[in-house]
DNA sequence: GTAGGGTTAG
């Protein structure tokens, strides 16, 4: 371990600490501590904190108590750390008691039981205990205000802003996103726009809010505004808000853009800026790019993979994805029930039936992983379209979570390819006893109905959907090309150029007729 | 050079 002959003092040990820290390195940090015991450093109270913390950060609160308690002596951070740790883990009770029980209490004291107490949703007893604070720090307001958003209760939180003797940009932003949470964009941008003064964050706070309520247009000219300002240089959080508008609007220029502006400005390809290029790039069909970018990444996480392997399997290289999936199992990445999905996605869109059974066989028996719903549904999906019907049915039987219509509705779907009108009729009653009012099943069942030539049925399902004045709410495409996005329904008469798309789609068509006859 | 407040990907 120690390469020199230079004694390492207690200094090093909490920078080291703090090194791992960004790692969840627990093991090294427990080699450390006892490196840091034998060499005799352990008596610092400094470096006990820092341990201490080191141990909380990692999520082993029981060897964070065992620094705690073994302390000979302890100052203010040693009890404000262990305060702190409860809180993250939503410990409250503990944060308490340890409140309750410290000689001294410093402004972190108070500010950390107060964000806990809000943290657990306990909005009477935090503000007791604001009221009862002998004096507040800027932070003390501002974690109330920032309390009270997390809660969902802007108006309180408004109210202690208002109160605020001295609002500072941390304020202003809390409201911002409070606003922005809520789904009230005006009052956020109103918000915004009133700030005497921003910075990156708060830039972010509203790029952010636009995102997250499907408002990506607004996202992107915010962010336009921020470059035109010339004060302010974006951050990778910033980025990755503006690429998941990207991805969204299927904008591959600002995609691109973005890509660029990260090799320009020597931006560090981090993993979440890493996996939000990548799912830009896939989600605007771009996998050559979005290749680039997975092989360009220095460190990768379970995210990246499926991003990547969804992407895949999306635009069609069903079993490119799953390869992937085999080139992960070979690395140290542990795979979720998220990952399963998209790879037993893959082979559904590619009719990989037998590397879908070995998958999910896999995911239950290597990794053991409870299937959800969803890999149910793959699953049902990927029988259905083989014609396999009988083992749907009895896979349907043996799966330990209760089928709910939309499994039945996939299997429903598979029906119009083979004409099982006898298996349509019971799915169909089953359906609609489960959800008898719900459009898109309704709409299913008519277009199944009237494929396979029951016409009656389709008929009497229309009138009875129409006279119930039950409508469907319309799916939505949509597509960039330079600088505008366009949008397209169902049987959409409202584009410009709708003639001649009728007349490219009804050509795709006939391309695709021909291709299922061979 | 240890503790508390605003922004982030499947």
């Amino acid at each position: 371990m120690r390469v020199s002959n230079i004694t390492p003092n207690s200094f090093t040990f909490t920078f080291l600490l703090r090194c791992f820290e960004s790692f969840d390195a627990l093991q090294c940090g427990e080699v450390l501590h006892s490196e840091i015991l034998k060499l005799g450093f352990g008596s610092s109270v400094f470096a006990k904190n820092t341990l201490m913390d080191f141990y909380a950060k990692c999520g082993n609160l029981g060897l964070a108590r065992k620094v705690f308690d073994e302390m000979p002596e302890r100052d203010v951070v040693s009890w404000n750390t262990m305060i702190g740790a409860y809180t993250i883990h939503g410990n409250q009770e503990y944060a308490i008691f340890l409140f309750e029980a410290m000689p001294e209490r410093n402004l972190v004291s108070w500010n950390s039981v107060i964000a806990g107490l809000l943290k657990a949703g306990n909005m009477e007893l935090a503000r007791s205990v604001f009221k009862r604070m002998p004096e507040k720090s800027d932070v003390s307001w501002n974690t109330m205000i920032s309390g009270y958003v997390k809660l969902g209760d802007v108006e309180n939180a408004r109210a202690i802003f208002d109160e605020m003797p001295e609002k500072s940009i941390i304020s202003w932003t809390a409201m911002v996103s409070g606003y922005a949470m809520r789904g009230d964009l005006q009052s956020a941008r109103k918000m915004f726009d009133r700030m005497p003064e921003k910075n990156v964050v708060s830039w972010n706070a509203m790029i952010a809010g636009y995102v997250n309520n499907h408002m990506f247009d607004e996202a992107l000219s915010v962010f336009q505004h921020m470059l035109i300002d010339g004060n302010y240089k974006p951050n990778q959080t910033t980025l990755i808000s503006v690429l998941s508008a990207c991805s969204h609007l299927g904008s591959q220029e600002h995609g691109k853009w973005v890509d660029s502006f990260i090799r320009k400005n020597k931006f560090d390809l981090s993993v979440p800026l890493g996996n939000a290029l990548i799912d830009t790039f896939a989600k605007c069909g771009d996998m050559e790019n979005a290749k680039a970018v997975f092989l360009r990444m220095g460190q990768r996480c379970i995210i990246t993979w499926t991003t990547m392997i969804s992407g895949l399997a999306v635009n069609g290289h069903c079993r490119e994805a799953v390869e992937l999936y085999g080139q992960m199992s070979l690395e140290v990445v542990e795979p979720d029930d998220v990952v399963f999905i998209a790879v037993l996605s893959a082979c559904t869109h590619g009719g990989l039936l037998e590397e879908g059974k070995r998958v999910f066989y896999q995911m239950v028996n290597k990794f053991g992983i409870k299937p959800r719903i969803e890999h149910y549904g793959c699953m049902v999906d990927l029988l259905g379209r083989a014609g396999k019907f009988e083992e749907a049915l009895s896979f349907i039987k043996s799966m330990h979570l209760e089928p709910n219509t939309v499994i039945w509705a996939t299997l429903l779907s598979a029906c119009k390819t083979y004409r099982n009108g006898e298996l349509l009729e019971s799915l169909t009653r089953r359906i609609l006893e489960q959800e008898p009012n719900n459009p898109s099943y309704l709409t299913l069942i008519m277009n199944l109905s009237s494929s396979i030539g029951r016409w009656q049925d389709a008929l009497n399902f229309r009138v009875a959907t129409r006279d119930q004045g039950i409508v469907k709410t319309p799916g939505c495409s949509s597509i960039q090309i330079g600088n505008n996005v366009h949008e397209f329904l169902a049987k959409d008469t409202k584009h410009p150029q709708r003639k001649e798309i009728y007349r490219v789609l009804g050509c795709l068509n006939g391309h695709l007729k021909l291709c299922e006859v061979e």
